[in-house]
DNA sequence: AGGATGATGAGACTTAGGTCTCATGATGAG
DNA sequence: CTCATCATGAGACCTAAGTCTCATCATCCT
Protein backbone atom coordinates (compact mmCIF):
# COMPACT_ATOMS: atom_id res chain seq x y z
CA UNK A 1 0.00 0.00 0.00
CA UNK A 2 1.35 3.17 -0.80
CA UNK A 3 1.79 5.42 2.51
CA UNK A 4 -0.56 7.71 3.28
CA UNK A 5 0.94 11.26 4.18
CA UNK A 6 4.95 11.97 4.53
CA UNK A 7 4.69 15.74 5.63
CA UNK A 8 8.30 16.02 5.11
CA UNK A 9 10.35 14.32 2.86
CA UNK A 10 8.59 11.43 1.33
CA UNK A 11 11.23 8.64 1.04
CA UNK A 12 10.96 6.02 -1.82
CA UNK A 13 13.27 5.30 -4.95
CA UNK A 14 11.46 8.40 -7.06
CA UNK A 15 12.03 10.94 -4.31
CA UNK A 16 15.41 9.93 -3.71
CA UNK A 17 16.33 10.81 -7.39
CA UNK A 18 14.61 13.87 -7.43
CA UNK A 19 16.03 14.79 -4.21
CA UNK A 20 19.50 13.73 -5.65
CA UNK A 21 18.75 15.98 -9.28
CA UNK A 22 17.91 18.50 -7.23
CA UNK A 23 20.67 18.78 -4.87
CA UNK A 24 22.76 18.20 -7.87
CA UNK A 25 21.09 21.27 -9.82
CA UNK A 26 21.37 23.76 -6.80
CA UNK A 27 24.62 23.34 -5.94
CA UNK A 28 25.65 23.82 -9.88
CA UNK A 29 23.09 26.99 -9.71
CA UNK A 30 25.05 28.21 -6.96
CA UNK A 31 28.11 27.89 -8.50
CA UNK A 32 27.50 29.19 -11.54
CA UNK A 33 25.99 32.11 -10.17
CA UNK A 34 28.97 33.18 -9.21
CA UNK A 35 30.08 33.48 -12.50
CA UNK A 36 32.49 29.96 -11.86
CA UNK A 37 32.56 27.29 -14.45
CA UNK A 38 32.60 24.27 -11.48
CA UNK A 39 33.77 20.94 -13.11
CA UNK A 40 31.64 17.81 -12.19
CA UNK A 41 33.69 16.96 -9.21
CA UNK A 42 33.07 20.45 -7.67
CA UNK A 43 29.33 20.35 -8.14
CA UNK A 44 29.26 16.80 -6.94
CA UNK A 45 31.21 17.71 -3.89
CA UNK A 46 29.44 20.86 -3.43
CA UNK A 47 26.20 18.89 -3.20
CA UNK A 48 28.05 15.68 -1.34
CA UNK A 49 27.12 13.18 -4.06
CA UNK A 50 29.94 10.78 -6.10
CA UNK A 51 30.97 11.68 -9.14
CA UNK A 52 29.89 8.77 -10.86
CA UNK A 53 25.88 9.85 -9.45
CA UNK A 54 26.44 12.66 -10.96
CA UNK A 55 27.18 11.54 -14.22
CA UNK A 56 23.82 9.12 -13.85
CA UNK A 57 21.86 12.12 -13.48
CA UNK A 58 23.69 14.31 -16.22
CA UNK A 59 25.61 12.53 -18.99
CA UNK A 60 28.01 15.64 -19.43
CA UNK A 61 29.06 18.93 -17.97
CA UNK A 62 27.17 21.03 -20.45
CA UNK A 63 23.98 19.24 -19.06
CA UNK A 64 24.89 19.36 -15.53
CA UNK A 65 25.47 23.60 -15.78
CA UNK A 66 22.69 23.84 -18.04
CA UNK A 67 20.11 22.84 -15.76
CA UNK A 68 21.59 25.10 -13.40
CA UNK A 69 21.43 27.95 -15.66
CA UNK A 70 19.15 30.64 -13.70
CA UNK A 71 15.43 30.37 -14.38
CA UNK A 72 13.63 32.97 -15.75
CA UNK A 73 10.21 32.90 -14.75
CA UNK A 74 9.01 35.93 -16.02
CA UNK A 75 6.41 35.05 -18.65
CA UNK A 76 5.94 38.88 -19.97
CA UNK A 77 8.52 41.81 -20.15
CA UNK A 78 5.87 44.19 -21.23
CA UNK A 79 5.40 45.36 -17.29
CA UNK A 80 2.41 46.90 -16.02
CA UNK A 81 0.34 49.34 -18.83
CA UNK A 82 1.99 48.04 -21.71
CA UNK A 83 1.54 51.07 -24.60
CA UNK A 84 0.03 50.68 -27.46
CA UNK A 85 2.99 51.78 -29.70
CA UNK A 86 5.23 48.98 -31.02
CA UNK A 87 8.19 51.12 -30.70
CA UNK A 88 7.48 51.74 -27.07
CA UNK A 89 6.60 48.36 -26.75
CA UNK A 90 9.53 46.50 -28.14
CA UNK A 91 11.67 49.24 -26.31
CA UNK A 92 10.32 47.81 -23.26
CA UNK A 93 11.01 44.39 -23.48
CA UNK A 94 14.45 45.46 -25.19
CA UNK A 95 15.53 46.88 -22.29
CA UNK A 96 14.11 44.41 -19.92
CA UNK A 97 15.73 41.48 -21.96
CA UNK A 98 19.58 43.53 -21.68
CA UNK A 99 19.27 43.88 -18.03
CA UNK A 100 18.33 40.49 -17.98
CA UNK A 101 21.28 39.47 -20.05
CA UNK A 102 23.66 41.83 -18.77
CA UNK A 103 22.62 40.81 -15.17
CA UNK A 104 23.20 37.03 -15.84
CA UNK A 105 25.93 37.45 -18.34
CA UNK A 106 28.43 35.44 -16.66
CA UNK A 107 25.81 32.40 -16.78
CA UNK A 108 25.01 33.85 -20.47
CA UNK A 109 28.78 33.81 -21.31
CA UNK A 110 29.18 29.58 -19.89
CA UNK A 111 26.13 29.10 -21.95
CA UNK A 112 27.18 30.01 -25.10
CA UNK A 113 30.50 28.25 -24.70
CA UNK A 114 28.85 25.30 -23.92
CA UNK A 115 25.91 25.46 -26.69
CA UNK A 116 29.36 26.05 -28.94
CA UNK A 117 30.57 22.03 -28.44
CA UNK A 118 32.28 20.31 -31.32
CA UNK A 119 29.78 17.58 -31.98
CA UNK A 120 26.23 19.28 -33.06
CA UNK A 121 24.36 16.21 -31.83
CA UNK A 122 24.43 17.40 -28.05
CA UNK A 123 24.01 21.29 -29.33
CA UNK A 124 20.39 20.44 -30.22
CA UNK A 125 19.77 19.08 -26.37
CA UNK A 126 20.28 22.40 -24.57
CA UNK A 127 16.60 23.73 -23.85
CA UNK A 128 18.41 26.96 -22.03
CA UNK A 129 19.46 28.50 -25.22
CA UNK A 130 16.08 28.68 -26.88
CA UNK A 131 14.95 30.47 -24.39
CA UNK A 132 11.49 32.99 -24.14
CA UNK A 133 13.30 35.38 -25.83
CA UNK A 134 10.71 34.97 -28.96
CA UNK A 135 7.57 34.83 -26.97
CA UNK A 136 8.43 38.05 -25.60
CA UNK A 137 9.62 39.88 -28.44
CA UNK A 138 6.79 38.95 -30.54
CA UNK A 139 4.64 40.24 -27.72
CA UNK A 140 5.94 43.70 -28.53
CA UNK A 141 4.73 43.14 -31.98
CA UNK A 142 0.66 42.25 -31.38
CA UNK A 143 -0.34 45.47 -32.45
CA UNK A 144 1.07 45.12 -35.86
CA UNK A 145 0.68 41.89 -36.16
CA UNK A 146 -1.77 42.31 -39.18
CA UNK A 147 0.74 44.53 -41.02
CA UNK A 148 3.46 41.90 -40.90
CA UNK A 149 2.41 38.14 -41.64
CA UNK A 150 3.12 35.73 -39.03
CA UNK A 151 6.38 34.77 -40.94
CA UNK A 152 7.10 38.23 -41.03
CA UNK A 153 6.57 38.69 -37.21
CA UNK A 154 8.45 35.56 -36.71
CA UNK A 155 11.21 36.47 -39.03
CA UNK A 156 11.54 40.27 -37.43
CA UNK A 157 11.55 38.50 -34.08
CA UNK A 158 13.98 36.14 -34.67
CA UNK A 159 16.58 39.57 -36.57
CA UNK A 160 15.29 41.32 -33.35
CA UNK A 161 16.71 38.57 -31.22
CA UNK A 162 19.77 38.07 -32.63
CA UNK A 163 20.73 41.71 -32.29
CA UNK A 164 20.13 41.78 -28.46
CA UNK A 165 21.29 38.46 -27.05
CA UNK A 166 24.31 37.69 -25.22
CA UNK A 167 26.66 36.83 -28.74
CA UNK A 168 25.41 40.75 -29.58
CA UNK A 169 26.90 41.90 -26.18
CA UNK A 170 29.93 39.76 -26.04
CA UNK A 171 31.05 41.14 -29.46
CA UNK A 172 30.18 44.75 -28.77
CA UNK A 173 31.88 44.42 -25.45
CA UNK A 174 34.74 42.59 -25.31
CA UNK A 175 36.12 42.93 -29.39
CA UNK A 176 33.85 46.33 -30.02
CA UNK A 177 35.51 47.69 -26.99
CA UNK A 178 32.30 49.43 -25.65
CA UNK A 179 31.42 49.61 -22.13
CA UNK A 180 27.98 47.63 -20.87
CA UNK A 181 26.10 51.04 -21.41
CA UNK A 182 26.98 51.65 -24.68
CA UNK A 183 26.28 48.08 -25.87
CA UNK A 184 23.20 48.27 -24.63
CA UNK A 185 22.41 51.36 -26.32
CA UNK A 186 23.16 49.88 -29.59
CA UNK A 187 21.57 46.92 -28.91
CA UNK A 188 18.36 49.56 -28.40
CA UNK A 189 19.00 50.96 -31.40
CA UNK A 190 19.57 48.56 -33.10
CA UNK A 191 16.02 47.13 -31.99
CA UNK A 192 14.30 49.85 -33.32
CA UNK A 193 16.21 50.21 -36.64
CA UNK A 194 14.84 46.31 -36.95
CA UNK A 195 11.28 47.67 -36.36
CA UNK A 196 10.94 50.59 -38.28
CA UNK A 197 12.35 48.85 -41.36
CA UNK A 198 9.84 46.30 -40.94
CA UNK A 199 7.25 47.94 -40.46
CA UNK A 200 8.24 50.36 -43.77
CA UNK A 201 9.84 48.21 -46.09
CA UNK A 202 8.22 44.82 -44.96
CA UNK A 203 9.74 41.97 -42.53
CA UNK A 204 12.90 40.10 -43.82
CA UNK A 205 12.10 37.00 -46.38
CA UNK A 206 8.48 38.69 -46.69
CA UNK A 207 8.94 41.92 -48.57
CA UNK A 208 5.84 43.83 -49.15
CA UNK A 209 6.12 46.07 -52.15
CA UNK A 210 9.26 47.33 -53.42
CA UNK A 211 12.32 45.44 -52.88
CA UNK A 212 14.89 46.56 -50.53
CA UNK A 213 17.00 47.54 -52.44
CA UNK B 1 80.73 35.38 -40.15
CA UNK B 2 77.43 35.30 -41.72
CA UNK B 3 76.88 32.66 -45.03
CA UNK B 4 77.27 34.33 -48.04
CA UNK B 5 73.93 32.90 -49.57
CA UNK B 6 71.84 29.73 -49.72
CA UNK B 7 69.59 29.21 -51.74
CA UNK B 8 67.08 26.47 -50.19
CA UNK B 9 66.62 26.70 -46.92
CA UNK B 10 68.66 28.82 -44.50
CA UNK B 11 70.39 26.74 -41.71
CA UNK B 12 70.19 29.21 -38.50
CA UNK B 13 68.76 29.13 -35.07
CA UNK B 14 66.25 31.79 -36.40
CA UNK B 15 65.42 29.94 -39.56
CA UNK B 16 64.80 27.06 -37.68
CA UNK B 17 62.22 28.36 -35.41
CA UNK B 18 60.30 29.81 -38.44
CA UNK B 19 60.74 26.18 -39.71
CA UNK B 20 59.13 24.96 -36.58
CA UNK B 21 56.58 27.56 -36.74
CA UNK B 22 55.69 26.92 -39.62
CA UNK B 23 55.03 23.62 -39.69
CA UNK B 24 52.96 23.87 -36.64
CA UNK B 25 50.64 26.49 -38.29
CA UNK B 26 50.48 24.98 -41.46
CA UNK B 27 49.82 21.29 -39.99
CA UNK B 28 46.87 23.03 -37.83
CA UNK B 29 45.35 24.80 -40.62
CA UNK B 30 45.04 21.67 -42.46
CA UNK B 31 43.57 20.13 -39.95
CA UNK B 32 40.92 23.14 -39.29
CA UNK B 33 40.09 23.50 -42.55
CA UNK B 34 38.21 20.31 -42.21
CA UNK B 35 36.27 21.45 -39.40
CA UNK B 36 38.40 19.61 -36.78
CA UNK B 37 39.20 21.02 -33.74
CA UNK B 38 42.05 18.91 -33.41
CA UNK B 39 44.32 18.11 -30.52
CA UNK B 40 47.58 19.50 -29.82
CA UNK B 41 49.19 16.29 -30.00
CA UNK B 42 47.43 15.76 -33.18
CA UNK B 43 48.81 18.96 -34.80
CA UNK B 44 52.21 17.76 -33.27
CA UNK B 45 51.86 14.79 -35.34
CA UNK B 46 51.19 15.55 -38.61
CA UNK B 47 54.03 18.32 -38.52
CA UNK B 48 55.97 15.67 -36.81
CA UNK B 49 57.07 17.84 -33.69
CA UNK B 50 57.28 16.56 -30.02
CA UNK B 51 54.20 17.82 -28.36
CA UNK B 52 56.61 19.75 -25.88
CA UNK B 53 58.06 21.74 -28.68
CA UNK B 54 54.49 22.54 -30.00
CA UNK B 55 53.94 24.27 -26.39
CA UNK B 56 57.36 25.88 -26.75
CA UNK B 57 55.49 27.68 -29.63
CA UNK B 58 51.95 28.39 -28.65
CA UNK B 59 51.24 28.72 -24.66
CA UNK B 60 47.47 26.51 -25.54
CA UNK B 61 45.82 24.40 -28.12
CA UNK B 62 43.35 27.90 -28.30
CA UNK B 63 46.68 29.84 -29.40
CA UNK B 64 47.78 27.38 -31.68
CA UNK B 65 44.69 26.55 -33.55
CA UNK B 66 44.04 30.90 -33.97
CA UNK B 67 47.24 30.84 -35.91
CA UNK B 68 45.73 28.51 -38.26
CA UNK B 69 42.63 30.68 -38.46
CA UNK B 70 42.46 31.43 -41.92
CA UNK B 71 43.97 34.27 -43.25
CA UNK B 72 41.84 36.41 -45.18
CA UNK B 73 44.03 38.36 -47.50
CA UNK B 74 41.25 40.23 -49.39
CA UNK B 75 41.70 44.38 -48.19
CA UNK B 76 38.72 45.29 -49.20
CA UNK B 77 35.01 43.86 -49.87
CA UNK B 78 34.12 46.12 -52.71
CA UNK B 79 35.07 44.68 -55.29
CA UNK B 80 35.26 46.04 -58.58
CA UNK B 81 33.25 49.37 -59.85
CA UNK B 82 32.05 50.16 -56.32
CA UNK B 83 28.49 52.11 -56.48
CA UNK B 84 28.03 54.85 -54.88
CA UNK B 85 25.18 54.28 -53.16
CA UNK B 86 25.57 53.43 -49.80
CA UNK B 87 22.93 50.90 -49.38
CA UNK B 88 24.50 49.02 -52.72
CA UNK B 89 27.64 49.17 -50.69
CA UNK B 90 26.94 47.60 -47.62
CA UNK B 91 24.85 44.78 -49.28
CA UNK B 92 28.04 44.06 -51.50
CA UNK B 93 30.02 44.24 -48.24
CA UNK B 94 27.46 42.09 -46.34
CA UNK B 95 27.45 39.97 -49.40
CA UNK B 96 30.90 39.20 -49.41
CA UNK B 97 31.30 38.93 -45.59
CA UNK B 98 28.43 36.56 -45.09
CA UNK B 99 29.75 34.15 -47.79
CA UNK B 100 33.41 34.47 -46.31
CA UNK B 101 31.50 33.30 -42.63
CA UNK B 102 29.67 31.18 -44.12
CA UNK B 103 32.35 29.32 -46.34
CA UNK B 104 34.53 29.34 -43.26
CA UNK B 105 31.75 28.36 -41.23
CA UNK B 106 33.47 25.52 -39.22
CA UNK B 107 36.74 27.03 -38.67
CA UNK B 108 34.80 30.61 -37.38
CA UNK B 109 32.48 28.36 -34.84
CA UNK B 110 35.75 27.26 -33.50
CA UNK B 111 37.48 30.49 -32.96
CA UNK B 112 34.15 31.33 -31.49
CA UNK B 113 34.62 28.65 -29.25
CA UNK B 114 37.96 29.30 -28.19
CA UNK B 115 37.31 33.02 -27.54
CA UNK B 116 34.58 32.09 -24.91
CA UNK B 117 37.31 30.84 -22.77
CA UNK B 118 36.63 31.22 -19.27
CA UNK B 119 39.75 33.68 -18.15
CA UNK B 120 39.02 37.11 -19.83
CA UNK B 121 42.60 37.14 -19.62
CA UNK B 122 43.97 35.02 -22.59
CA UNK B 123 40.50 36.45 -24.25
CA UNK B 124 42.82 39.97 -25.29
CA UNK B 125 44.84 37.78 -27.14
CA UNK B 126 42.99 36.58 -29.72
CA UNK B 127 44.27 38.64 -33.58
CA UNK B 128 41.63 36.67 -35.36
CA UNK B 129 38.56 37.69 -33.40
CA UNK B 130 38.97 41.33 -34.32
CA UNK B 131 39.26 40.77 -38.04
CA UNK B 132 38.77 43.41 -40.89
CA UNK B 133 34.67 43.58 -40.68
CA UNK B 134 35.18 46.93 -39.08
CA UNK B 135 37.48 48.15 -42.01
CA UNK B 136 35.31 46.54 -44.34
CA UNK B 137 31.85 47.99 -43.22
CA UNK B 138 33.36 51.23 -43.21
CA UNK B 139 34.42 51.45 -46.83
CA UNK B 140 30.63 50.97 -47.12
CA UNK B 141 29.80 54.37 -45.50
CA UNK B 142 32.53 56.42 -47.30
CA UNK B 143 30.18 58.51 -49.17
CA UNK B 144 27.71 59.21 -45.91
CA UNK B 145 30.43 60.10 -43.58
CA UNK B 146 29.49 63.66 -44.30
CA UNK B 147 26.14 62.97 -42.51
CA UNK B 148 27.08 60.68 -39.59
CA UNK B 149 30.11 61.80 -37.71
CA UNK B 150 33.42 59.98 -37.41
CA UNK B 151 31.89 58.23 -34.04
CA UNK B 152 28.36 57.76 -35.41
CA UNK B 153 30.00 55.40 -38.85
CA UNK B 154 31.74 53.81 -36.46
CA UNK B 155 29.02 53.23 -34.16
CA UNK B 156 26.75 51.93 -37.00
CA UNK B 157 29.51 49.59 -38.18
CA UNK B 158 29.79 48.05 -34.40
CA UNK B 159 26.06 47.70 -34.65
CA UNK B 160 26.61 45.72 -38.30
CA UNK B 161 28.90 43.78 -37.74
CA UNK B 162 27.42 42.39 -34.75
CA UNK B 163 24.28 41.94 -36.79
CA UNK B 164 26.16 40.16 -39.70
CA UNK B 165 29.08 37.90 -37.83
CA UNK B 166 28.90 34.31 -36.65
CA UNK B 167 27.59 35.09 -33.48
CA UNK B 168 24.14 36.18 -35.72
CA UNK B 169 24.91 32.81 -38.53
CA UNK B 170 24.92 30.06 -35.37
CA UNK B 171 22.24 31.58 -33.81
CA UNK B 172 19.82 31.90 -36.48
CA UNK B 173 20.65 29.02 -37.80
CA UNK B 174 21.17 26.53 -34.87
CA UNK B 175 18.15 28.15 -32.58
CA UNK B 176 16.66 29.83 -34.92
CA UNK B 177 16.60 27.36 -37.09
CA UNK B 178 16.79 29.02 -40.65
CA UNK B 179 18.64 27.83 -43.36
CA UNK B 180 21.87 28.84 -44.02
CA UNK B 181 20.94 30.73 -46.96
CA UNK B 182 17.54 32.19 -45.06
CA UNK B 183 19.99 33.61 -42.45
CA UNK B 184 22.05 35.50 -44.96
CA UNK B 185 19.07 36.90 -46.00
CA UNK B 186 18.47 38.07 -42.35
CA UNK B 187 21.36 39.53 -42.17
CA UNK B 188 21.19 41.18 -45.10
CA UNK B 189 18.04 42.69 -44.65
CA UNK B 190 19.38 43.32 -40.85
CA UNK B 191 22.11 45.32 -42.28
CA UNK B 192 19.65 47.24 -44.44
CA UNK B 193 17.88 48.15 -41.68
CA UNK B 194 20.40 49.95 -39.65
CA UNK B 195 21.75 51.95 -42.52
CA UNK B 196 18.23 53.01 -43.29
CA UNK B 197 18.11 54.07 -39.14
CA UNK B 198 21.08 55.54 -39.63
CA UNK B 199 20.49 58.00 -42.08
CA UNK B 200 17.13 58.69 -40.80
CA UNK B 201 17.84 59.14 -37.69
CA UNK B 202 20.91 59.33 -36.81
CA UNK B 203 23.37 56.76 -35.36
CA UNK B 204 23.24 54.47 -32.18
CA UNK B 205 24.55 56.82 -29.13
CA UNK B 206 24.48 59.93 -31.91
CA UNK B 207 21.15 60.55 -32.19
CA UNK B 208 20.93 63.49 -34.20
CA UNK B 209 17.27 65.49 -34.34
CA UNK B 210 14.52 63.79 -32.31
CA UNK B 211 15.32 61.55 -29.80
CA UNK B 212 14.19 57.66 -31.24
CA UNK B 213 11.32 57.20 -29.72
C1' DA C 1 88.93 23.22 -31.92
C1' DG C 2 86.07 23.52 -28.07
C1' DG C 3 82.86 25.24 -24.93
C1' DA C 4 78.43 27.93 -24.27
C1' DT C 5 73.88 28.44 -26.05
C1' DG C 6 69.69 27.21 -27.80
C1' DA C 7 66.18 24.05 -30.15
C1' DT C 8 64.32 19.76 -29.73
C1' DG C 9 62.47 15.12 -28.13
C1' DA C 10 61.14 12.06 -24.60
C1' DG C 11 58.61 11.32 -20.95
C1' DA C 12 56.79 12.03 -16.12
C1' DC C 13 53.17 14.40 -13.77
C1' DT C 14 48.63 16.97 -12.65
C1' DT C 15 43.90 18.08 -13.54
C1' DA C 16 39.49 17.26 -15.57
C1' DG C 17 35.89 15.03 -18.57
C1' DG C 18 33.87 10.80 -19.29
C1' DT C 19 33.10 5.57 -18.87
C1' DC C 20 32.77 1.44 -16.45
C1' DT C 21 32.66 -2.10 -12.74
C1' DC C 22 31.76 -3.68 -8.27
C1' DA C 23 30.19 -3.54 -3.64
C1' DT C 24 26.72 -1.72 -0.28
C1' DG C 25 22.63 -0.45 1.62
C1' DA C 26 17.92 0.99 1.39
C1' DT C 27 13.36 0.32 -0.93
C1' DG C 28 9.60 -2.41 -2.25
C1' DA C 29 6.95 -6.46 -3.61
C1' DG C 30 5.62 -11.16 -2.58
C1' DC D 1 10.00 -11.75 6.57
C1' DT D 2 12.80 -12.27 2.49
C1' DC D 3 14.59 -11.60 -1.79
C1' DA D 4 14.99 -8.84 -5.96
C1' DT D 5 15.54 -4.16 -7.41
C1' DC D 6 17.67 0.07 -7.54
C1' DA D 7 20.22 4.34 -6.09
C1' DT D 8 24.52 5.25 -4.57
C1' DG D 9 29.64 5.46 -3.49
C1' DA D 10 34.21 4.12 -4.42
C1' DG D 11 37.56 3.73 -7.41
C1' DA D 12 39.97 2.08 -11.71
C1' DC D 13 40.72 3.53 -16.30
C1' DC D 14 41.13 6.43 -20.64
C1' DT D 15 42.01 10.75 -23.10
C1' DA D 16 43.57 15.40 -23.51
C1' DA D 17 45.34 19.96 -21.80
C1' DG D 18 49.10 21.87 -19.72
C1' DT D 19 53.63 21.97 -17.02
C1' DC D 20 58.17 20.56 -16.12
C1' DT D 21 62.66 18.17 -16.22
C1' DC D 22 66.42 16.06 -18.45
C1' DA D 23 69.17 14.46 -22.13
C1' DT D 24 70.72 15.19 -26.96
C1' DC D 25 72.43 17.51 -30.70
C1' DA D 26 73.20 21.30 -33.81
C1' DT D 27 74.64 26.07 -34.01
C1' DC D 28 77.47 29.83 -32.83
C1' DC D 29 81.15 32.38 -30.69
C1' DT D 30 85.86 32.77 -29.11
Amino acid sequence: MTPVSMPYEASGRAEQKLRTRSALVAAARALVAQGATPSVAEVADAASISRATAYRYFPSQRQLLAAAHPETAATSMLGEDPPEDPAARLDRVVQAFTALIVRTEQQQRTMLRLSLAEDGTERVGLPLRQGRAITWITEAFEPVREQLTDDGVRALALAVRSAIGIEALVWLTDIGGLTREQAVESMRWSAQALLQAALSRGAPGVEVGAKAR
